[in-house]
DNA sequence: CGCAGTTTTGAGACTGATCAATGCCTGTGG
DNA sequence: CCACAGGCATTGATCAGTCTCAAAACTGCG
């Protein structure tokens, strides 16, 4: 009844087939994220225009994958609430998971932009998404300088994400990566103000931590006891507490980034 | 008389305060990049438009710094020729090479976009840049559906490089990365039609090449001459030839890119 | 010819991987 | 309400890939 569409069982592609839009969609400018002063202000014009193009939303459970390497699809999605997480993984089994994305992100672009997607894309958590159909996007470029200019934002955004990881990875020691990274996820989810205090629900297991990090799950357990019994954190059932952050920055060279409001679509 | 610019012993903070447009330009009509089918065709509207917003060429010499981290820069460029990368740095001093640019690839997006830069950016080889200021980008957003998109595009496909060199440094062995590597540069060379058949000219030292792929020049290096023990590559001062491509990929599940046209501005 | 930067080689050290259990928690069915 | 299964976290022991250190050989250039 409620979640209209993909049942989900593991890798089930969404959306399948001719997805319903589904029954009750908040309209753009009731958007909760609107309201978080993290995101820019959109002119009435420009939620007008927005909400022209939602097609819907779609609920999706955790597990379901969204996007799936290779594939195209017919549409793009904005994060409205969950996780997700991009990945790419090798003819064995190896899997890298490029970032994790929180509401407010922008799905798919890469869909558009090339005829298809070379990563897969799967919910971290019970997701609900905003869809655009693709072959509206193009009037975004067409009529809406400032619009365009965000999806250029977004995409430039997603790639300096990248560039820290990647530096995580090649050149960082386990334990400077597992320190990083919980700042990093800590100061995203900060932004969208889903933090209480110095508390934040992760979650991700320490395995997907691990194929992020470029570890082996075991390693990365060790580490995240070793930050535990420094007293620096503590990461119980799905809950993390940083105890100590100027401990966690000191360890691994984290910068804390000016956050100025960000465009989301 | 002839590079007009950075006296670039290294370091040096380029452009150096008003830098002079240089004397000779190349019409953007005339662009020896345009020439290429790797890149989409421009109407001559929108090619006349790009030319109004150059502001002239930059020459800058092997190891000199065109963008620095923390900095803001009042130019993008396009790259005409040569080669660049883009790298972060940590406070004691490891390196992690981001990616290599090659012509037609445009920097500094991210300086328009964000306020300041996240990670340096240095020439590699000689190269000659073209030069747009910063203050014109926003022309292309208002007056240019295709030419917004062509910057997404760009953005895009940045990123897309990082996702598969986030999978080399996270999840592949050594030898793996360095066939990876070898292959990757190979076919973007090959765009360009910088190739000799299966010979290529490899401006960087196996040190920079270590930085990129996250591991120690010393092991980088063994990695190379067991390449060449098996007979897949040869690689002598600077030139590249690979034997046998087909080891390479299938040593390390590198799948060749479908290429389309590309834009570039 | 000599110097500086780069490549090459060898040896030993160490970080992080792999293997293998065990424990723990939650949900499910009897 | 207990027994059990499955997924995840935790731990210990061993192994191996890669790093670091050190030195030598090579290359191009002034």
């Amino acid at each position: 009844m409620e979640n209209s569409l993909p049942q989900a069982n593991n890798m089930t592609l969404a959306p399948p087939g001719g997805h319903a839009p589904s029954q009750k969609q908040v309209k753009c400018k009731d958007c909760a994220l609107r309201k978080s002063d993290t995101f820019r202000a959109f002119t009435p014009k420009e939620l007008e225009f927005v909400q022209s193009l939602k097609r819907g939303e779609l609920a999706a459970e955790a597990g379901t994958t969204i996007f799936l390497e290779g594939q195209n699809s017919a549409h793009l999605y904005t994060i409205l609430s969950g996780w997700v997480f991009r990945y790419k993984t090798m003819p064995d089994g190896r899997r890298q998971i490029l970032n994790f994305g929180l509401p407010g992100e922008l799905l798919g672009l890469q869909t558009y932009v090339f005829k298809e997607l070379d990563h897969s894309v799967e919910a971290l958590t019970d997701v609900v998404l905003c869809v655009f159909p693709r072959e509206k996007i193009w009037s975004i470029f067409e009529n809406y300088p400032e619009l365009s200019f965000d999806l250029t934002w977004i995409s430039a955004r997603s790639e300096n994400l990248l560039d820290n990881n990647l530096l995580s990875v090649g050149r960082m020691t386990a334990i400077e990566r597992v320190a990083h990274a919980i700042l990093q996820i800590f100061d995203r989810l900060d932004q969208l103000e889903m933090n209480t205090g110095n508390v934040a629900e992760i979650p991700f297991t320490q395995e997907q931590l691990s194929d992020a990090l470029g570890l082996s799950h075991v390693h990365t357990n060790k580490m995240i006891k070793e930050l535990a019994d420094l007293g620096h954190i503590d990461w119980q059932s799905g809950k993390l507490k940083v105890s100590d952050r100027e401990a966690l920055i000191k360890l691994s060279g984290y910068e804390t980034p000016v956050d100025t409001p960000r465009p989301f679509i």
